[in-house]
DNA sequence: TGTACATCAGTGAACGCGCGTTCACTGATGTAC
DNA sequence: TGTACATCAGTGAACGCGCGTTCACTGATGTAC
């Protein structure tokens, strides 16, 4: 991207004055429209708010934004992007020489840290589908990262042989297995809906007066969500 | 109910014509509005369509409900009620002779089968919070009666003899846990957020193309949760 | 049984608000020669 | 380097819509004597 043709003028490797400006302002935008989420939901979301808030005339964001629609597509592939990174980082910073079940286990830390912090970004990615609102394609690929993480885990486990086969039916896509031997990916599939189900219960209040410590509480389920790992 | 002091007058055992009436609209406008959280979500239900749809003015609907939060209120506690009738019944159900174990497959099916019948239903009890409504301690009891149904198979297994221990940290609130031990406790609610998990994951789309069979899929969670039942 | 009064159901208009989106426009920034 | 033109950013008014809630009201149903 820095090295694109440079138009005769030759003002700046970045882009014109223009370029960058735009580029700030959809990051405003998209700022703004994220600290709305935090306070009144995905639902809520208003590009006449996020107008208000930046101090322009609500047709201006037409300018950066096709749509309401568009604007929180942004901000969904923004989320998963986050998240994802978020748990690349974790899996690849883990201390040298660590098992592929260490490596689960601060890659799942991650995630719930990463939900924790930002509990209604987590519920547009991952909370009851938001009415009248159908996600692009554009979101599946951001949308997969935090899987191509844990599925790198466990072929590495299976690569040093300390994976625990598990009796379970392959009835996951062959495409969103990766290659993963069937019962694998189903179990998964299982992990995943236990923890990503825990993280979203605790989040959205389901768990309220039931469990006294959820940062424990989901600790412990990682480690045993781990022992298939070796 | 039916044996209150009756009226001097002393029309009907059920009531006056007008109770009647009354609760039958009461009923009307419940229906409606369920049939709009079916189409549109819950964020979406407004009082001014469920009287259109009733053909009736948008301020009648007042003598019935004081407020928009007040229905809503009224649907959740429904749909607790619903669905935890729903596991009763399944529990008590089940085969004379049946296990536990057997027992807890029913009923984790009913409450399935329930929620794929009602999705938006279920989005309103177990998806994320809709903004700026906070729930009064009214929906509490009915939200209990699918936990409580499962307790009771726990404790039937625990002085069955055949409840199998886990390692399990007791972090679960004393009054939650209802008398179970706290390693059992913290089981069901980790059988519990995998379920759920796996019911919300599904109805709210987060696994399309991931899981080819979902019911099937299940079905094999639930065995496998089962187990420690005996 | 009939009458006077109180209670309740339902109407229709209004208040005040917010929303997404469009459109014709002014003025600034960039481009080609 | 300077000028003419095209592109883009941002404005402000408007359209058409929907919402929750209130209020003064008419008319029907129930109650007490």
């Amino acid at each position: 991207m820095p090295d694109r043709t440079l138009p005769s003028s030759a003002m700046n490797a970045i882009g014109t004055a223009r370029e960058r400006a735009r580029e700030e302002l959809v990051q405003e935008i998209k700022g703004s429209a994220r600290r709305q989420l935090a306070v009144h939901g995905a639902t809520a979301l208003s590009l006449r708010a996020v107008a208000r808030e930046l101090g322009m005339a609500s047709s201006a964001v037409y300018r950066y934004f096709p749509s309401r629609d568009d604007l929180l597509t942004a901000l969904i592939v923004d989320g998963f992007n986050a998240l994802g990174e978020c748990a690349e980082r974790a899996a690849a910073g883990a201390p040298q020489g660590s098992t592929p079940a260490e490596r689960w286990q601060v890659t799942w830390e991650a995630v719930r840290d990463w939900a924790v912090a930002h509990p209604q970004e987590y519920a547009l990615l991952y909370g009851s589908p938001v009415p009248d609102y159908k996600a692009p394609q554009t979101t599946v690929p951001p949308a997969a990262r935090v899987a191509r993480v844990l599925i790198g885990l466990i072929r590495e486990a299976e690569s040093q042989g300390t994976l625990r086969p598990v009796r379970r039916m392959a009835s996951v896509a062959e495409d969103a297995s990766d290659g993963l031997p069937g019962w694998a990916a189903a179990r998964l599939v299982e992990c995943w809906t236990q923890l990503f189900g825990l993280i979203s219960f605790e989040l959205f209040g389901h768990l309220t007066n039931v469990v006294v410590k959820p940062a424990e509480f989901f600790a412990q389920t990682v480690r045993e969500t781990a022992a298939w790992l070796g």
